[in-house]
DNA sequence: TTTCATGTAACAATAATAGTTACGAAGCGC
DNA sequence: GCGCTTCGTAACTATTATTGTTACATGAAA
Protein backbone atom coordinates (compact mmCIF):
# COMPACT_ATOMS: atom_id res chain seq x y z
CA UNK A 1 0.00 0.00 0.00
CA UNK A 2 1.25 3.43 -0.66
CA UNK A 3 1.26 5.16 3.14
CA UNK A 4 -0.69 8.34 3.59
CA UNK A 5 1.28 11.32 2.72
CA UNK A 6 -1.11 14.05 3.60
CA UNK A 7 0.04 15.14 6.97
CA UNK A 8 3.53 16.04 5.72
CA UNK A 9 2.04 17.19 2.64
CA UNK A 10 -0.13 19.96 4.02
CA UNK A 11 2.55 21.25 6.18
CA UNK A 12 4.94 21.76 3.26
CA UNK A 13 2.09 23.69 1.82
CA UNK A 14 1.60 25.27 5.33
CA UNK A 15 5.23 26.23 5.71
CA UNK A 16 5.28 27.50 2.01
CA UNK A 17 2.20 30.08 2.40
CA UNK A 18 3.95 30.78 5.68
CA UNK A 19 6.86 32.81 4.38
CA UNK A 20 5.08 34.23 2.34
CA UNK A 21 2.72 37.82 3.07
CA UNK A 22 0.31 37.47 0.42
CA UNK A 23 -1.87 34.41 -0.39
CA UNK A 24 -0.69 30.94 -2.46
CA UNK A 25 -2.83 29.65 -5.19
CA UNK A 26 -3.34 25.95 -5.19
CA UNK A 27 -0.79 25.97 -8.69
CA UNK A 28 1.50 27.61 -6.71
CA UNK A 29 0.99 25.01 -3.23
CA UNK A 30 0.95 22.33 -6.42
CA UNK A 31 4.54 23.04 -7.61
CA UNK A 32 5.94 23.61 -4.34
CA UNK A 33 4.60 20.10 -3.32
CA UNK A 34 5.22 18.86 -7.12
CA UNK A 35 1.46 17.52 -7.55
CA UNK A 36 -1.69 18.41 -8.95
CA UNK A 37 -3.73 21.78 -8.05
CA UNK A 38 -6.85 19.46 -6.84
CA UNK A 39 -5.16 17.28 -4.46
CA UNK A 40 -3.99 20.25 -3.07
CA UNK A 41 -7.59 21.55 -3.04
CA UNK A 42 -8.85 18.62 -1.74
CA UNK A 43 -6.53 18.03 1.30
CA UNK A 44 -6.78 21.78 2.10
CA UNK A 45 -10.33 21.70 1.73
CA UNK A 46 -10.48 19.42 5.66
CA UNK A 47 -8.04 22.68 6.95
CA UNK A 48 -10.50 25.18 5.30
CA UNK A 49 -13.63 23.32 6.97
CA UNK A 50 -11.90 23.21 10.57
CA UNK A 51 -11.55 27.26 10.00
CA UNK A 52 -8.08 26.90 9.79
CA UNK A 53 -7.39 28.61 6.42
CA UNK A 54 -9.13 30.33 4.22
CA UNK A 55 -9.78 30.41 0.00
CA UNK A 56 -10.81 33.30 -2.07
CA UNK A 57 -11.45 32.85 -5.57
CA UNK A 58 -10.77 35.01 -8.52
CA UNK A 59 -7.54 37.48 -8.88
CA UNK A 60 -5.60 37.38 -5.74
CA UNK A 61 -7.32 34.55 -4.16
CA UNK A 62 -6.00 32.12 -3.21
CA UNK A 63 -5.22 30.02 0.79
CA UNK A 64 -3.94 32.63 3.79
CA UNK A 65 -4.41 31.49 6.96
CA UNK A 66 -6.69 31.94 9.74
CA UNK A 67 -5.48 32.59 12.59
CA UNK A 68 -1.60 32.86 13.61
CA UNK A 69 0.78 30.13 13.05
CA UNK A 70 1.21 29.99 17.04
CA UNK A 71 -2.49 28.93 17.50
CA UNK A 72 -2.19 26.02 15.12
CA UNK A 73 -1.59 22.40 16.50
CA UNK A 74 -0.07 19.83 14.46
CA UNK A 75 -3.20 18.01 16.53
CA UNK A 76 -5.56 20.63 14.70
CA UNK A 77 -4.32 19.30 11.34
CA UNK A 78 -4.44 15.86 11.71
CA UNK A 79 -8.10 16.36 13.20
CA UNK A 80 -8.79 18.53 10.25
CA UNK A 81 -7.31 15.97 7.50
CA UNK A 82 -10.36 13.57 9.09
CA UNK A 83 -7.78 11.80 11.65
CA UNK A 84 -6.14 9.47 9.07
CA UNK A 85 -5.59 5.60 10.58
CA UNK A 86 -1.93 6.15 12.65
CA UNK A 87 -0.65 2.61 12.00
CA UNK A 88 -0.38 0.26 8.85
CA UNK A 89 -0.43 -2.79 11.45
CA UNK A 90 -3.67 -3.76 13.02
CA UNK A 91 -5.85 -6.43 13.60
CA UNK A 92 -7.13 -8.79 11.52
CA UNK A 93 -11.07 -8.87 12.54
CA UNK A 94 -12.04 -5.96 14.19
CA UNK A 95 -14.71 -7.96 16.50
CA UNK A 96 -13.15 -11.73 15.95
CA UNK A 97 -15.75 -14.49 17.79
CA UNK A 98 -12.37 -16.39 19.24
CA UNK A 99 -11.36 -16.01 22.89
CA UNK A 100 -7.78 -16.42 21.43
CA UNK A 101 -7.82 -13.59 18.95
CA UNK A 102 -9.84 -11.57 21.17
CA UNK A 103 -6.82 -11.60 23.54
CA UNK A 104 -4.61 -11.16 20.97
CA UNK A 105 -6.42 -8.41 19.45
CA UNK A 106 -6.37 -6.63 23.12
CA UNK A 107 -2.95 -6.75 23.98
CA UNK A 108 -1.80 -5.30 20.52
CA UNK A 109 -4.37 -2.77 20.54
CA UNK A 110 -3.69 -1.99 24.19
CA UNK A 111 -0.02 -0.90 22.94
CA UNK A 112 -0.68 0.66 19.73
CA UNK A 113 -3.16 2.96 21.61
CA UNK A 114 -0.49 3.74 24.45
CA UNK A 115 2.24 4.89 21.21
CA UNK A 116 -0.73 6.77 19.59
CA UNK A 117 -1.29 8.57 22.47
CA UNK A 118 2.40 9.67 22.85
CA UNK A 119 2.00 10.66 19.35
CA UNK A 120 -1.12 13.00 19.56
CA UNK A 121 0.36 14.43 22.75
CA UNK A 122 3.36 15.90 20.69
CA UNK A 123 0.99 16.81 17.93
CA UNK A 124 -0.88 18.55 20.40
CA UNK A 125 2.19 20.53 21.60
CA UNK A 126 3.79 21.67 18.39
CA UNK A 127 2.27 24.11 16.79
CA UNK A 128 2.81 25.65 13.14
CA UNK A 129 5.11 28.37 14.81
CA UNK A 130 7.50 25.78 16.01
CA UNK A 131 7.77 24.17 13.11
CA UNK A 132 8.51 27.29 10.84
CA UNK A 133 10.99 28.31 13.65
CA UNK A 134 12.29 25.17 13.19
CA UNK A 135 12.96 25.68 9.41
CA UNK A 136 14.32 28.86 9.96
CA UNK A 137 17.29 27.62 12.13
CA UNK A 138 18.13 24.87 9.88
CA UNK A 139 17.53 27.19 6.83
CA UNK A 140 20.55 29.91 8.88
CA UNK A 141 22.65 26.93 9.33
CA UNK A 142 22.82 25.93 5.44
CA UNK A 143 23.61 29.59 4.70
CA UNK A 144 26.02 29.32 6.66
CA UNK A 145 27.18 25.68 5.62
CA UNK A 146 27.25 26.81 2.14
CA UNK A 147 28.63 30.37 2.50
CA UNK B 1 -5.27 0.01 1.51
CA UNK B 2 -5.64 -2.90 3.73
CA UNK B 3 -3.88 -2.74 6.80
CA UNK B 4 -1.01 -5.40 7.79
CA UNK B 5 -2.52 -7.84 9.94
CA UNK B 6 0.55 -10.17 9.58
CA UNK B 7 1.73 -9.60 13.42
CA UNK B 8 -2.25 -10.29 14.81
CA UNK B 9 -2.78 -13.14 12.41
CA UNK B 10 1.00 -14.87 13.35
CA UNK B 11 -0.09 -14.25 17.39
CA UNK B 12 -3.36 -15.60 17.14
CA UNK B 13 -1.75 -18.52 15.21
CA UNK B 14 0.91 -19.47 18.23
CA UNK B 15 -1.59 -19.11 20.80
CA UNK B 16 -3.73 -21.58 19.36
CA UNK B 17 -0.61 -23.75 19.07
CA UNK B 18 0.54 -22.72 22.78
CA UNK B 19 -2.57 -24.28 23.88
CA UNK B 20 -1.57 -27.94 22.06
CA UNK B 21 0.72 -30.71 23.24
CA UNK B 22 1.17 -31.77 19.39
CA UNK B 23 2.07 -30.28 15.91
CA UNK B 24 -0.69 -28.15 14.22
CA UNK B 25 -1.08 -28.42 10.67
CA UNK B 26 -1.12 -25.51 8.33
CA UNK B 27 -4.68 -26.44 7.82
CA UNK B 28 -5.55 -26.27 11.36
CA UNK B 29 -3.79 -22.69 11.56
CA UNK B 30 -5.87 -22.05 8.57
CA UNK B 31 -9.56 -23.15 9.79
CA UNK B 32 -8.28 -21.16 12.71
CA UNK B 33 -7.01 -17.89 11.21
CA UNK B 34 -10.09 -18.01 8.80
CA UNK B 35 -7.81 -18.15 6.10
CA UNK B 36 -5.49 -20.37 3.17
CA UNK B 37 -3.12 -22.79 4.11
CA UNK B 38 -0.76 -20.71 1.88
CA UNK B 39 -0.95 -17.64 3.58
CA UNK B 40 -0.19 -19.25 7.30
CA UNK B 41 2.81 -21.19 5.58
CA UNK B 42 4.09 -17.77 3.93
CA UNK B 43 3.90 -15.60 7.00
CA UNK B 44 5.05 -18.73 9.45
CA UNK B 45 8.26 -19.05 7.29
CA UNK B 46 9.63 -15.65 9.02
CA UNK B 47 9.22 -17.12 12.45
CA UNK B 48 11.16 -20.59 11.28
CA UNK B 49 13.84 -18.61 9.42
CA UNK B 50 14.33 -16.52 12.77
CA UNK B 51 14.36 -19.85 14.75
CA UNK B 52 11.05 -19.25 16.75
CA UNK B 53 9.29 -22.41 14.91
CA UNK B 54 9.65 -25.26 13.25
CA UNK B 55 8.28 -27.41 10.74
CA UNK B 56 8.11 -30.58 9.60
CA UNK B 57 6.43 -32.49 6.79
CA UNK B 58 4.64 -35.79 6.24
CA UNK B 59 2.69 -37.45 8.76
CA UNK B 60 2.57 -36.18 12.18
CA UNK B 61 4.39 -33.03 10.60
CA UNK B 62 3.16 -29.10 11.65
CA UNK B 63 4.50 -26.29 13.47
CA UNK B 64 5.59 -26.76 16.68
CA UNK B 65 7.97 -23.89 19.06
CA UNK B 66 11.75 -24.32 18.87
CA UNK B 67 11.77 -22.59 22.43
CA UNK B 68 10.01 -21.97 25.18
CA UNK B 69 6.86 -19.18 25.29
CA UNK B 70 8.91 -17.46 27.75
CA UNK B 71 11.54 -16.72 25.90
CA UNK B 72 9.89 -15.43 22.87
CA UNK B 73 9.10 -11.72 22.36
CA UNK B 74 6.86 -10.33 20.40
CA UNK B 75 9.83 -8.32 19.25
CA UNK B 76 11.11 -11.26 18.14
CA UNK B 77 7.95 -11.75 16.52
CA UNK B 78 7.65 -8.53 14.70
CA UNK B 79 11.41 -8.60 13.28
CA UNK B 80 11.04 -12.22 12.15
CA UNK B 81 8.25 -10.65 9.83
CA UNK B 82 10.48 -8.52 8.22
CA UNK B 83 10.02 -5.49 10.60
CA UNK B 84 6.93 -4.58 8.68
CA UNK B 85 6.11 -0.84 8.44
CA UNK B 86 4.70 0.80 11.92
CA UNK B 87 2.89 3.92 10.40
CA UNK B 88 0.56 4.64 7.82
CA UNK B 89 1.13 8.07 7.68
CA UNK B 90 4.96 9.31 6.61
CA UNK B 91 6.39 11.69 4.70
CA UNK B 92 5.82 11.93 0.76
CA UNK B 93 9.09 12.17 0.02
CA UNK B 94 12.18 10.45 1.38
CA UNK B 95 14.97 12.67 0.46
CA UNK B 96 13.31 16.05 -0.61
CA UNK B 97 15.22 18.36 -2.14
CA UNK B 98 13.02 21.25 -0.81
CA UNK B 99 14.55 22.89 2.43
CA UNK B 100 11.59 23.42 3.92
CA UNK B 101 9.94 19.64 3.12
CA UNK B 102 13.49 18.65 4.74
CA UNK B 103 12.39 20.34 8.33
CA UNK B 104 8.96 18.81 8.12
CA UNK B 105 9.83 15.72 7.53
CA UNK B 106 12.22 16.07 10.51
CA UNK B 107 9.58 17.32 12.68
CA UNK B 108 7.01 14.51 12.21
CA UNK B 109 9.82 11.84 11.74
CA UNK B 110 11.06 12.09 15.08
CA UNK B 111 7.72 12.13 16.22
CA UNK B 112 7.47 9.06 14.80
CA UNK B 113 10.58 7.32 15.65
CA UNK B 114 9.26 8.06 19.55
CA UNK B 115 6.25 6.89 19.34
CA UNK B 116 7.70 3.47 17.24
CA UNK B 117 10.61 3.10 19.98
CA UNK B 118 8.12 3.27 22.12
CA UNK B 119 5.84 0.68 20.61
CA UNK B 120 8.73 -1.72 20.29
CA UNK B 121 9.99 -1.25 23.69
CA UNK B 122 6.48 -2.43 24.72
CA UNK B 123 6.82 -5.25 22.06
CA UNK B 124 10.15 -6.11 23.67
CA UNK B 125 8.93 -6.65 27.34
CA UNK B 126 6.19 -8.57 26.56
CA UNK B 127 5.99 -12.48 25.62
CA UNK B 128 4.26 -15.23 24.00
CA UNK B 129 4.13 -16.74 27.71
CA UNK B 130 2.70 -13.45 28.94
CA UNK B 131 0.05 -13.37 26.03
CA UNK B 132 -1.39 -16.68 26.71
CA UNK B 133 -1.18 -15.46 30.60
CA UNK B 134 -3.46 -13.08 29.57
CA UNK B 135 -5.77 -15.65 27.23
CA UNK B 136 -6.07 -17.91 30.01
CA UNK B 137 -7.37 -14.95 32.91
CA UNK B 138 -9.88 -13.78 30.20
CA UNK B 139 -10.96 -17.53 28.73
CA UNK B 140 -11.42 -18.08 32.99
CA UNK B 141 -13.71 -14.88 33.37
CA UNK B 142 -15.45 -15.89 30.14
CA UNK B 143 -16.48 -19.42 31.71
CA UNK B 144 -17.45 -17.29 35.17
CA UNK B 145 -19.77 -15.44 33.08
CA UNK B 146 -21.53 -18.28 31.80
CA UNK B 147 -21.47 -20.79 33.95
C1' DT C 1 -17.27 40.02 -19.97
C1' DT C 2 -13.05 37.95 -19.67
C1' DT C 3 -9.83 35.87 -16.79
C1' DC C 4 -8.46 33.76 -12.68
C1' DA C 5 -9.22 30.73 -9.05
C1' DT C 6 -11.68 27.53 -6.07
C1' DG C 7 -15.21 23.33 -5.55
C1' DT C 8 -16.25 18.89 -6.67
C1' DA C 9 -17.46 14.71 -9.02
C1' DA C 10 -15.85 10.95 -11.69
C1' DC C 11 -12.44 8.22 -13.35
C1' DA C 12 -7.61 6.25 -13.91
C1' DA C 13 -3.12 4.94 -12.02
C1' DT C 14 -0.35 3.04 -8.44
C1' DA C 15 0.87 0.13 -4.79
C1' DA C 16 0.39 -2.95 -0.76
C1' DT C 17 -1.95 -6.77 1.40
C1' DA C 18 -4.28 -10.97 1.19
C1' DG C 19 -6.24 -14.97 -1.27
C1' DT C 20 -5.87 -18.76 -4.79
C1' DT C 21 -3.97 -22.14 -7.86
C1' DA C 22 -0.49 -25.14 -9.17
C1' DC C 23 3.32 -27.85 -8.70
C1' DG C 24 7.47 -29.57 -6.42
C1' DA C 25 9.98 -31.74 -2.47
C1' DA C 26 10.32 -34.15 1.79
C1' DG C 27 8.81 -37.32 5.40
C1' DC C 28 5.97 -41.14 7.56
C1' DG C 29 3.36 -45.53 7.43
C1' DC C 30 2.28 -49.64 5.18
C1' DG D 1 8.86 -48.89 -2.96
C1' DC D 2 4.16 -46.68 -2.96
C1' DG D 3 0.99 -43.57 -1.47
C1' DC D 4 -0.62 -40.17 1.51
C1' DT D 5 0.40 -36.15 4.07
C1' DT D 6 2.45 -31.80 4.70
C1' DC D 7 5.50 -28.07 3.89
C1' DG D 8 7.86 -24.66 0.19
C1' DT D 9 7.27 -21.54 -3.23
C1' DA D 10 6.20 -19.20 -7.48
C1' DA D 11 2.73 -16.98 -10.12
C1' DC D 12 -1.43 -14.98 -10.57
C1' DT D 13 -5.82 -12.70 -8.99
C1' DA D 14 -8.69 -9.84 -5.88
C1' DT D 15 -9.29 -6.17 -2.88
C1' DT D 16 -8.56 -1.70 -1.18
C1' DA D 17 -6.40 2.84 0.00
C1' DT D 18 -3.92 6.58 -1.79
C1' DT D 19 -2.82 9.64 -5.29
C1' DG D 20 -3.20 11.72 -9.88
C1' DT D 21 -6.06 13.46 -13.82
C1' DT D 22 -9.89 15.26 -16.45
C1' DA D 23 -13.91 17.86 -16.78
C1' DC D 24 -17.06 21.16 -15.63
C1' DA D 25 -19.49 24.33 -12.50
C1' DT D 26 -19.22 28.49 -9.46
C1' DG D 27 -17.67 32.78 -7.77
C1' DA D 28 -14.75 37.05 -7.65
C1' DA D 29 -11.77 40.62 -9.47
C1' DA D 30 -9.94 43.43 -13.32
Amino acid sequence: MKRNSRLSAVLHALMHMAERETPMTSDDLALCLDTNAVVVRRTMAGLRDAGIVQSGRGHGGGWHFARPLAEISLLDIYNALGEPIVFQIGPATEMPGCVVEQSVNRVIGDALKDAEAILMARFAGTTLADLAADFRVAAKLCRADTG
